[in-house]
DNA sequence: ATTATGTTAGTTATCGATAACTAACATATC
DNA sequence: GATATGTTAGTTATCGATAACTAACATAAT
C-alpha cells in the first residue's frame, strides 16, 4: 500500500471520475490533466507514467474495499449477524461510492499488467476469506450448515454480491444497490443456515 | 443476430485471439488486420468501423455461450438433473473455448456503446432466466427449496458461475475450471435442495 | 537581515509513435 | 467487363513522453 501524497490523491479522484463518468478508454494523461486543471507533463511531476498512475489508482480503490470487507472480528457478537452487517456495509459502500466501484468493474481486466492482475486477485480472495471465517465460526455456533465447505459457501455468497452490482452498474444504476442486497441476503440466509434451524424456522 | 460472412467471421476470430493472448487495449485495426493477414484498409470492406466490428465480435461471443444455456427444455428429466447438466455443459464450454470467455470478460465493461453494454445485460439476464426456469420446475417437482425464491436462486447459481470464472482467468486459467466447478456444484446443491430431502439425505 | 542555493511544482513547445480512417489504384473472379 | 476484394500511400488526430524553462518558496551562509 503506497503512501499517497494529497496532490497524487487528487489526480487519481480525477481519473476516477472520468471512467465511472465517461469511460475507461477516455482516460488519458491529458484527460486527466484537464480535469485536474493544470498541464498534463506536470502529472509526471507526481507519477512516473501512466502505468504507474493506473497501478495506485486501482490499489487506492481495492484498498479503499478491502478496508470495509475486513473489519475486525467481534467475538461477542453472533457470526451470522455479523456477516450480515459486514455485507450490508460493504454493499452501502459500492453504492456510495459509486465512482470507485464502476471504476473496478470497468478495468476489471482491462490491463495486461501482472501487478493490476495481482491486484485485483488479492481483493477476491481477501474478500472471499474475510466471508468465509465468519462462516466458519457461523458453523462452530450451529447458525449455519456445517455440511457444506465454508470455502464454497463464501464463493457462493461472494458471487451473489459481485453478479448484483454487476447488474446494478450495466443497468446504469437504475436501481436501489443495498436495498436489493437485502432481498437476495434473506434467500441466501435462507440457504446456509443449519438444517435444523430451518425445520424449526428458527431463522 | 447479424449474419456473418465467413471473411467476417475470420477477422473476428483473430480479433478475439488477440484480446484473449495479448490484452483488450492492444486491439487496433492495425494489429487485428496483421494477425488476419492482409492490410488495415481492407478490414473497412467488411465492418463500417472499429465500433461495427466490436459490436458483431461481442455478438458473435455472446450468442454462442447463450445457445448453450437456452438448451430446450426436456420435461421427460427432472429439472435439478437438467440444471446440473446444463451448467456442467456452459463450464466445459467456457473452458474449451476460453478465447471467447477471456475476451468476454475483459470486455466486459470496458465500452461505452450502449449497444455493448445492451449485449452483456442481455447474456446476463438470458442465463438467470434460465436457470430460473429450471428452478422453477424443480421446485415444482419437490427436488428444490421452495421457501426461496426462484429469482434470487438463480442469481445466486449464476453469480457462482461468474465469479468462479472470473478467478480462473484471473489466475490465467491454472486450474481445472469444469472440475472445480464441480465441487462448488455439489455445494450448491446442498443448499438449494428442499428441506426435507435434505434432512433424509436423499440427494 | 540579506544573499546564495536548492527544491518543488508548474508552464509551453515539441517529439516520435500510433490511432482510425480514406482515396486512388490493381487484380481477380464470375 | 463489371463487381468484389485486395493493395499502397496518404491524412488527420491524439497518444505518452521529454526538453527547456520559470515562479514560488524554503533554508543555510555570510
Amino acid at each position: 500500500m503506497p503512501e499517497l501524497t494529497s496532490r497524487q490523491e487528487e489526480i487519481i479522484n480525477a481519473a476516477i471520475h472520468i471512467i465511472a463518468e465517461q469511460s475507461a478508454h477516455e482516460l488519458s494523461m491529458r484527460s486527466v490533466a484537464e480535469r485536474v486543471g493544470f498541464s498534463e507533463p506536470a502529472l509526471y511531476r507526481h507519477f512516473e507514467n501512466k502505468d504507474d498512475l493506473l497501478l495506485k489508482l486501482i490499489s487506492y480503490i481495492t484498498q479503499n474495499i478491502k478496508s470495509v470487507m475486513q473489519k475486525r472480528d467481534d467475538p461477542g457478537k453472533p457470526a451470522l449477524e455479523q456477516l450480515e452487517e459486514r455485507l450490508g456495509n460493504a454493499m452501502k459502500n459500492y453504492s456510495d461510492r459509486w465512482p470507485f466501484t464502476t471504476t473496478l468493474y470497468a478495468t476489471g481486466m482491462f490491463y495486461t499488467n501482472p501487478d493490476l492482475l495481482d491486484e485485483f486477485l488479492s481483493l477476491i480472495e481477501t474478500s472471499i476469506t474475510s466471508i468465509k471465517d465468519l462462516v466458519e465460526r457461523g458453523q462452530g455456533e450451529g447458525t449455519v450448515n456445517e455440511f457444506v465447505s465454508s470455502t464454497q459457501m463464501a464463493l457462493v455468497i461472494f458471487g451473489s454480491v459481485r453478479l448484483l452490482t454487476e447488474r446494478w452498474i450495466l443497468s446504469q444504476r437504475d436501481f436501489d444497490l443495498a436495498a436489493e442486497w437485502k432481498n437476495v441476503w434473506e434467500a441466501l440466509k435462507a440457504m446456509i443456515v443449519a438444517p435444523a434451524r430451518r425445520l424449526e424456522g428458527l431463522d
